[in-house]
RNA sequence: GGCCCGUUGGUCAAGAGGUUAAGACGACGCCCUUUCACGGCGUAAUCAUGGGUUCAAUUCCCGUACGGGUCACCA
């Protein structure tokens, strides 16, 4: 790759609606690129269908840019040396690059209506014509004929001008040349009736008036970057670094769908997914680091990255894997981030305020993948809900109904003796009782499980649950279970 | 259909003309453990396919299959 200039790589997102998580992560590839070669990476809002614009998605587009730590250098909001950075403040620039390009021969006016585009496509399709292309109706119309329909006033639109013979071969770092016929190339338009520019003209030009030396972009445009290098010479002007990334699929054969809930950076932080978590697998998928260390933030992707890592196939997005990374972020978390984190979802549906949050939090922690998990986790906090008595059978600890009345019978008078009530102390006074009836760890401490929380699965064991409850709930519990198991 | 791109375990992937073909997630098993986890250890599982080139090919070349992209006054 070529640093010898100043690094300068764009974010370049439509304002057509939420963030897509592959569009993301073009975002986080553009910015560790620049990051990496201490560049610039700049916002460049894409509007120039004016028909696609919806409302608010350009603050979408900050706040989620915001949110993932990606803090453009240049950009709409913030300026910068070659702005407007939105393409319909610069209508007239487009327009004016255009008219150059007519008048050195590689654009023309095309004065073809809309009906007779349409006529020739379904023709083409009777026909069943492979490329479908413009027939270049309006490639040759002498000069006079279009200054007459320009003085008119007749609606126009200016098409590039492809060579007709030749070939024409760009160069991408990941897929190295790329050599296309000049025949199989459309003369696509360039600047719209409307007098906005297409995405295809738009972007070559601001790239090069914003000085972008590396273009990172979908895979989706490497066939009409040949168009772009034809676009560049014709101006006379450097062409960009190119990097084309694949796609992220949801399986083999199809992408990641807004119906599927999978496709928008919000459905996984609505899931319960940590932004670093879903940074660090997006950046993962498509990319393999050097080493075997996977988990980075994002200022240690910055110096990890590397292009050579990014891989020229698609990438199947796994839910599994991104669930594995996110609870090693939550792992990770001091516990006072945890705690925070954590509260409002325990708050869910747990409203007393005398529970022993700080262990229950202590239990959570390396049990919790997914924030979203939590309140159905300490729901049994509130109040013990309705269970059977079968839960009370236990293979490994060799209990049941029976056996678990026996022990907590003997539980009650041990915790009720508990002076000092905390995690050590029951467990001290638990463990005494256990030695001196001689069974195993697990026959008195089941029940006592089940009977304070009417589950199975719980943040913790029996003596952790003691802890959490306090004093007067445990005994009060167990006094309530015997009371069932009695009946 | 034309053109372009791709194909290493279930998934993400490293890798190199000669390797026991990494690692992670997942699966399974064992250990630890008062459950579930966490942690530890281990097992199974991969070079799409047919031809070349070569002493040697999963790695280089060609074809085939499969998959993706593109063929808009959308980006």
């Amino acid at each position: 790759m070529n640093t010898e200039k100043r690094v300068r790589t764009r974010f370049a997102p439509s304002p057509t609606g939420y963030m897509h998580i592959g569009n993301l992560r073009t975002a986080i590839y553009t910015y560790l690129i620049a990051k990496k070669y201490h560049g610039d990476f700049i916002l460049r809002i894409e509007d120039t269908d004016q028909g696609r614009y919806v409302e608010g998605a350009v603050e979408k587009i900050y706040d989620t840019l915001r949110v993932c730590g990606l803090n453009w250098d240049e950009g709409p909001d913030i300026g910068g040396p070659v702005g407007p950075y939105v393409q319909s403040e610069r209508m007239g620039i487009f327009k004016e690059y255009a008219e150059k390009l007519v008048q050195s021969g590689h654009a023309y006016y095309c004065f073809c209506t809309q009906e007779r585009i349409d006529e020739m496509h379904r023709q083409q399709k009777e026909a069943k014509v492979s490329n479908m292309m413009y027939d270049r109706h309006c490639r040759d119309l002498p000069k006079e004929e279009v200054d007459r329909l320009l003085a008119e006033g007749k609606p126009y639109v200016i098409r590039q001008k492809i060579p007709l013979e030749g070939t024409t071969t760009f160069h991408d770092i990941l897929y190295g040349d790329i050599t296309v016929e000049n025949s199989t190339l459309d003369d696509q338009i360039l600047l719209k009736a409307d007098g906005m520019p297409t995405y295809n003209f738009a972007n070559v030009v601001d790239d090069h008036l914003m000085g972008i030396t590396h273009v990172v972009r979908g895979n989706e445009y490497l066939s009409s970057t040949p168009k772009y290098n034809l676009l560049y010479e014709a101006f006379g002007w450097e062409i960009p670094e190119y990097i084309h990334v694949e796609h992220i699929m949801r399986d083999a054969t199809h992408k990641l769908s807004k119906r599927d809930g999978d496709a928008y950076f919000g459905d996984f932080v609505e899931k319960g997914y940590l932004v670093p978590a879903i940074m660090n697998y997006i950046a993962l998928l498509g990319w393999a680091p050097k080493g075997e260390n996977e988990i980075f933030t994002l200022d240690e992707l910055v110096n990890e990255f590397d292009i050579s890592g990014l891989s020229k196939s698609p990438a199947v997005f796994d839910p599994a894997k991104m669930t594995a990374i996110n609870a090693e972020y939550i792992r990770r978390m001091s516990h006072e981030d945890f705690k925070k984190a954590a509260m409002p979802y325990i708050r869910q549906t747990v409203k007393r305020e005398d529970a022993d949050f700080d262990t229950l939090l202590e239990a959570l922690q390396p049990r919790t993948e997914l924030l979203t998990e939590i309140p159905e986790k300490v729901d049994f906090i509130d109040a013990v809900p309705e269970y059977s008595d079968e839960l009370y059978f236990n293979k490994k600890m060799k209990t049941n109904a029976e056996t678990g009345l026996e022990a907590l019978k003997m539980i009650l008078p041990v915790l009720e003796s508990v002076e000092d009530w905390n995690a050590e102390s029951v467990h001290t006074a638990l463990f005494a009782e256990i030695e001196k009836q001689g069974v195993k760890n697990g026959w008195m401490l089941w029940p006592l499980r089940v009977a304070l929380s009417g589950k199975a699965m719980t943040p913790g064991g029996g003596v952790e649950l003691c802890a959490v409850l306090g004093k007067d709930e445990s005994v009060k519990r167990v006094k309530a279970a015997i009371e069932k198991l009695t009946k």
